[in-house]
RNA sequence: GGACACUUAGUUCAGCGGGAGAACGCUUCCUUCACACGGAAGAGGUCACAGGUUCGAUCCCUGUAGUGUCCACCA
């Protein structure tokens, strides 16, 4: 027996490890098409937060629910060891420990970050749990296993031997914090306070001078020119003359090129080819050198004369000062502009000349803008999210793949030490004695694109693989698309030839109640243990698979969780209720149509109506939609009218009839179970099993499906008739002061009686008295008529005023709609050219209003 | 500078070419035997603005304003 209170921890109580060791969750089942999901592999770098527990619950939602559909679900755990962010964890946690990081070795290092990756591995696992998630554990991989790594390594090389990787000295965008080069994508452009330095750069044997304006004084002494527009008329008597470097007295040459706009800025650039991109096309196009001019670390390296050692910032200020000194300072604009900080370590990126190795994206890209032109195209949904994914595609620059890091993939290549000649190959030379090993590790995105395949053995051809890949579908926000789909699209169609998932379901983010992003800067972020602990799991995953659209962003609204725990509290009390009044010994059988009573065959006509739409927006992917037909069936058809309306059957002497309400709760009950399963799989699997006759667990059950047309439609008019009564009865009892439990006596025309227990069911839900007369008490707006001869009326009537009032908003809001009505009937056009079953549905509804207006008059009449 | 999204009840959000919906909050009433984490009834919205398409627009199209996000090398 069923407590009277959905207690979510007691229900939630061994369920996991019950099903996880029952292997519930381990997919390879040949007799059944398989699906497979991939997870989204979560950093080791620390809890799980509200994002993750959407992200997966969407997962488990479709994993759960396509297993009940017949699918032999594969659904793929695994994490990634997150390059940059753990090594920088790491590094904290050993300084914090008192321990010399800039004394140990890479080997060391590592073992400390393989101990941390057991740790939050660890940690993970039981947020997984916690949540319920129906993974396969047998299968679970993590980025930096060899197998993997033999895959990362096996498309290194492959992508080196097509030309597609490539080894250059280019700008890149450098963290001096972690100390390592980053893609583009890692560096995060924010508006920061700074300012316009203007200098004069003196001509050379002159007493003239330029104005150069530059954001970053200190990189002038990378400076190897001034460049100026060759039709910008003001700088055409300085052609083929030379300047003065104010920082540092180099003299520099004045280069023409139409790269620099009149008229922007001072319309003279000054030039430093080995710390700005578009400086570097011009150096490289004149022939220029290329000085460094900062150490790793981003302070003045020996280029920088007196300034040498100082922090960038501090030269900036000390240079600038120097510079005004000598007079050749002109002004100072503060302004805000664009500034490139690192996506890890928030510091301001140093763009920088530097030797790294590369992905050349055109082709790559190229390959999958073509793929989305044919029929085997990843289907985004929502749709939109295809044009964020061609858009960058289209206009992506080669990818930054070196990081000078420990921790991670390293890159396959050797350098022979006599010759200095690179060699890149899967395995190591086997004279690896006359070879130095590349030290720098591989951007981290590069083996995560690689996830959908390489962990199922790629390329290695196994069975696994060649049943579970291509995967069907894979969960992400759209924070990630760029990082992570974009690059496990092109590497699949490099690698396999094929797209690694036919859908991708894109979701938000999760923000807190004023709509702020979540951050620890903010302290806003929200634990979802903690929301698990005082809600409950399935109350949270309730809530966050079905407040948002698909796509949209979720605020995080804790007042949603408690009302999705008060529908599963819903849930649960109708099922203790239909559970109670199954005898002891009872059988399940098919429903007989014959014997279902007209309600039996209303609430089964909602029923299937009601898995109809589920299932179809569950396909869809559209959670939010398929929940939302559901409650609707579970609160307004299933328990404020069916199962109230039962108590009258169940309290008959008739026996087949008994056992056939029955018959229909329990259907009714064990069809909202399944459905509300893949949501909140605890309560389900919790009120499943005690069910009369039941599986070993829901996890083995089939999803309810639907037959079109079970049942004729005409039951359905009757019992809306019951209904509209009913709520009269009720309405007229407020009206007029009276108790909701009076008994009113209530007369109704003979004819009304539409079928058997008409009059019973009235009766127990108005608290009234049914009587029925062949006089003529019908209205004229129907059948019914309450009892309501004028003293009554009168008698308990307080407010005839308030009750006029509401009447006559009654009768101008009928008069609306049937002048809007009869106007669109009357209208030709629309006569004509409606289509027919709406212009039949406008004379019901015309026909509805002015059957309205009369009951309306004659209740004003009476008054 | 480009791209995308959003603007609907007090709040948070759904929705839709043909009578505006939910949750929470609010008002009134009810402990009646599944549930007071409940029930019944109700108040509350020129669906941002302006044009256009259409027999008909909250919905489709164009533009405007506001908000947000992403992308972009402009000294």
């Amino acid at each position: 027996m069923l407590e009277k209170r959905y207690d979510p921890h007691i229900v939630e109580e061994g369920k996991y490890d019950s099903w996880k060791s029952k292997g519930y969750f381990t997919a390879g089942d040949k007799s059944k098409e398989p699906f497979t999901i991939v997870i989204p592999p979560p950093n080791v770098t620390g809890k799980l937060h509200l994002g993750h527990a959407w992200d997966t619950t969407i997962q488990d939602i479709i994993a759960r629910y396509k297993k009940a559909k017949g699918y032999d679900v594969l659904w793929l755990p695994g994490m990634d060891h997150a390059g940059i962010a753990t090594q920088a964890k790491v590094m904290g946690k050993l300084v914090e420990n008192g321990v010399d990081v800039t004394k140990i070795s890479r080997e060391e290092f590592l073992s400390y970050a393989w101990k941390w990756k057991d740790e939050y591995a660890d940690n993970i696992h039981k947020q997984w749990a916690r949540m319920g998630l129906a993974l396969d554990y047998t299968r679970e991989r993590f980025t930096l296993d060899s197998d993997l790594n033999y895959s990362v390594r096996t498309i290194f090389v492959d992508l080196y031997n097509k030309g597609l990787i490539y080894q250059g000295e280019r700008i890149i965008n450098w963290d001096p914090v972690q100390q390592t080069a980053l893609s583009n994508i890692e560096v995060i452009h924010q508006d920061d306070e700074g300012a316009m330095y203007y200098f004069k750069y003196h001509v050379v044997d002159s007493n003239e001078y330029l104005i150069v304006a530059t954001t970053r004084p200190e990189t002038m002494f990378g400076d190897v020119c001034v460049v100026v527009n060759p039709k910008d008329e003001q700088y055409k008597k300085y052609h083929g003359k030379k300047v003065i470097n104010p920082a540092n007295g180099d003299i520099l040459p004045i280069i023409e090129d139409d790269y620099v706009e009149i008229g922007f800025g001072t319309g003279a650039m000054k030039c430093t080819p080995a710390h700005d991109p578009n400086d570097f096309i011009i150096g490289k196009k004149y022939g220029f050198d290329m000085p460094i001019i900062f150490n790793k670390n981003a302070t003045m390296n020996e280029k920088c004369g007196k300034y040498q050692g100082l922090d960038r910032y501090d030269c900036r200020e000390q240079l600038v000062n120097d510079i005004k000194e000598k007079g050749d300072l002109v002004k100072i604009e503060k302004i805000v502009h664009q500034v490139g900080h690192s996506q890890r370590s928030n510091c301001v990126v140093e763009p920088m000349l530097s030797k790294q190795w590369f992905v050349k994206m055109k082709p790559l890209a190229d390959a999958s803008i073509k793929l989305q032109k044919t029929k085997e195209k990843v289907n985004f949904e929502p749709a939109r999210f295809e044009h964020t994914f061609l858009q960058w595609m289209e206009n992506c620059e080669d990818w930054c793949i070196s990081r000078q890091l420990w921790w991670g993939h390293q890159i396959p290549a050797y350098y022979n030490k006599k010759t200095g000649e690179v060699l890149v190959s899967v395995n190591p030379p086997k004279d690896i004695e006359n070879y130095i090993e590349e030290s720098d590790v591989l951007d981290t995105w590069f083996s995560s694109g690689l996830w959908p395949f390489a962990t199922l053995h790629w390329p290695e051809i196994t069975d696994d693989y060649k049943r579970y890949f291509p995967t069907t579908c894979l969960v992400t926000g759209y924070d990630i698309i760029f990082f992570w789909v974009s690059r496990m699209i092109f590497q699949s169609l490099n690698a396999t030839a094929k797209p690694p998932f036919k859908d991708v379901v894109i979701h938000g983010l999760v923000r807190d109640e004023l709509g702020r992003k979540m951050s620890k800067s903010l302290g806003n972020g929200v634990d979802p243990i903690d929301v698990i602990d005082k809600y409950g799991v399935d109350a949270l995953r309730y809530f966050l698979t079905t407040n948002s659209t698909p796509g949209q962003d979720m605020r995080f609204i804790d007042e949603k969780v408690e009302s999705s725990a008060n529908y599963l509290n819903k849930i649960w009390n109708s099922a203790r209720y239909v559970l109670s009044v199954i005898p002891e010994e009872f059988k399940e059988n098919d429903l007989e149509v014959k014997n279902l009573s007209p309600l039996d065959q209303w609430i089964i006509n909602k029923l299937e109506k009601t898995i109809k739409d589920v299932t179809c927006n569950m396909e869809k992917y559209d959670f939010n939609a398929a929940s939302g037909h559901l409650y609707n069936f579970v609160y307004d058809d299933f328990c404020s009218n069916y199962l109230e309306m039962s108590k009258v059957s169940l309290s008959s002497d008739n026996a087949l009839k008994k056992e056939t309400t029955i018959q229909v709760l329990l259907k009714c009950l064990k069809s909202i179970i399944l459905m509300i399963y893949p949501y909140t799989p605890f309560i389900a699997e919790e009120l499943y099993l005690n069910l009369p006759s039941h599986k070993e667990s829901i996890m083995l059950e089939r999803y309810p499906t639907y037959e079109k047309e079970l049942i004729n439609n005409k039951v359905n008019k009757e019992i809306e008739l019951l209904f509209n009564i009913i709520k009269d009865i009720r309405n007229y009892k407020i009206e007029n002061k009276i108790a909701p439990n009076a008994r009113l006596d209530v007369l109704l025309n003979s004819k009304i009686k539409l079928f058997d227990d008409f009059d019973i069911y009235l009766s127990r839900f108005s608290f009234s008295n049914i009587r029925y007369t062949n006089e003529s008490v019908v209205n004229q707006s129907g059948e019914l008529k309450v009892y309501d001869d004028a003293d009554v009326l009168i008698v308990n009537n307080t407010n005839k005023d308030e009750l006029l009032a509401k009447l006559n908003k009654e009768k101008a809001f009928e008069q609306s709609e049937i002048e809007r009505s009869s106007r669109m009937l009357n209208n030709p056009n629309f006569v004509s050219k409606a289509p027919k079953d709406k212009i039949e549905l406008e004379r019901q509804k015309l026909l509805t209003h002015q059957q309205n207006l009369q009951s309306i008059l004659e209740k004003i009449k009476k008054i």
